[in-house]
DNA sequence: AATTGTACCTGTCAGC
DNA sequence: TGCTGACAGGTACAAT
């Protein structure tokens, strides 16, 4: 679910509300989301990894947090670091909550207390003045990993990542060599980290009804002017989807329970049938790469 | 080497 | 009402 706007405005909530936290005891009912930073791609976690995972969070304090793709990485002091991606269902929420034998129970804020993400709720992190980071996810794809700022910092899927869609200083030029080297169609190359972080479905579809470019095109055919078009409108549609706080076409929320501001600006995402804002033509969904891609037949034809 | 398919999970909703 | 299948924001890895 979350997408560069979504996480990007998990990280601004957690900046200015947890930095400075103290951890003082931490909680997991789900221990496959810990994932060991030297075999990270393993699907299982020992007990003994598990129970370090948790000793070695005690008594760290939060320095700073950034955002690298959609990973989040919490500093902690001794020179240690907490990667969070939260996947598709992934929501980290900040309150209280009284953790039971088998259940958590919300004392705080109202807003999360009425949505049913405290049922899914499976790690937390509290803090020395009682209020708490919990990681709540219905899919459990979400993972959680720590380490050294050496060992977090060289991790692959790291050190593997694209450009920032949003902050590197990519130019449309060096955008354009890019996407040359890409057989692949344009929605695909969009979505995949390795070639540019932080683009989700719902952006890549927005981004190309903008563009005016067919996601199925092969992104090595396009013309230097509908990359820059593509450029243009991958910085316009996240800078306004960060300032707007994210989109919650599903179950997106901050980590006060609140919905994102994007979700009635959308341009495509999940409009199937309705008319295309350009020219009322009715929007089209089709399967491109295993994900739904929403497009306009008209504006965006696969022929120029 | 590049590209496509599968796995990881649970929930919701449409159609019968 | 209950069942079945499609679909849901991501990405690493296996298979081709």
């Amino acid at each position: 679910m979350p997408e560069l706007p979504e996480v990007e405005t998990v990280v601004s909530d957690l900046r200015r509300k947890v930095v400075g936290g103290r951890i003082v005891a931490v909680w997991c009912n789900w221990p496959k989301m810990i994932k060991d930073y030297a075999r990270q791609s393993r699907l299982y976690v020992s007990l003994e990894a598990t129970r370090r995972f948790k000793v070695d969070l005690l008594g760290e304090s939060i320095e700073k947090v950034a955002r690298r793709g959609k990973n989040i990485l919490i500093y902690l002091s001794s020179d240690k670091v907490l990667l969070i991606h939260q996947k598709m269902t992934g929501h980290l929420l900040i309150g209280k909550w009284r953790i039971g034998k088998h259940t958590v129970v919300p004392l705080e804020p109202e807003a999360v207390v009425r949505d049913s993400y405290n049922h899914h709720i499976h790690l937390i992190l509290t803090l020395s003045d009682g209020r708490m980071i919990a990681l709540s996810d219905v899919r459990k794809f979400a993972k959680v990993i720590l380490g050294s700022r050496e060992q977090i910092e060289t991790l692959p899927e790291l050190t593997g990542l694209g450009p920032d869609a949003l902050h590197s200083p990519l130019s449309a030029a060096e955008f354009f060599n890019i996407l040359s080297k890409q057989r692949r169609k344009i929605k695909t190359v969009l979505l995949d980290p390795r070639v540019v972080a932080g683009i989700g479905n719902i952006y890549s579809d927005d981004i190309l009804w903008q563009a005016r470019i067919h996601p199925e095109r092969p992104a090595h055919d396009l013309s230097r002017a509908e990359v820059t078009r593509i450029y243009k409108a991958m910085r316009t549609i996240l800078a306004k989807a960060v300032a707007l706080r994210g989109t919650s076409t599903s179950d997106f929320r901050d980590t006060e329970g609140k919905e994102g501001g994007y979700t009635e600006y959308r341009l495509v995402y999940q409009r199937t049938g309705s008319p295309c804002s350009r020219c009322k033509t009715p929007i089209n969904r089709r399967v491109v790469g295993g994900r739904s891609a929403h497009f306009c037949p008209n504006c965006q034809r696969f022929l120029r």
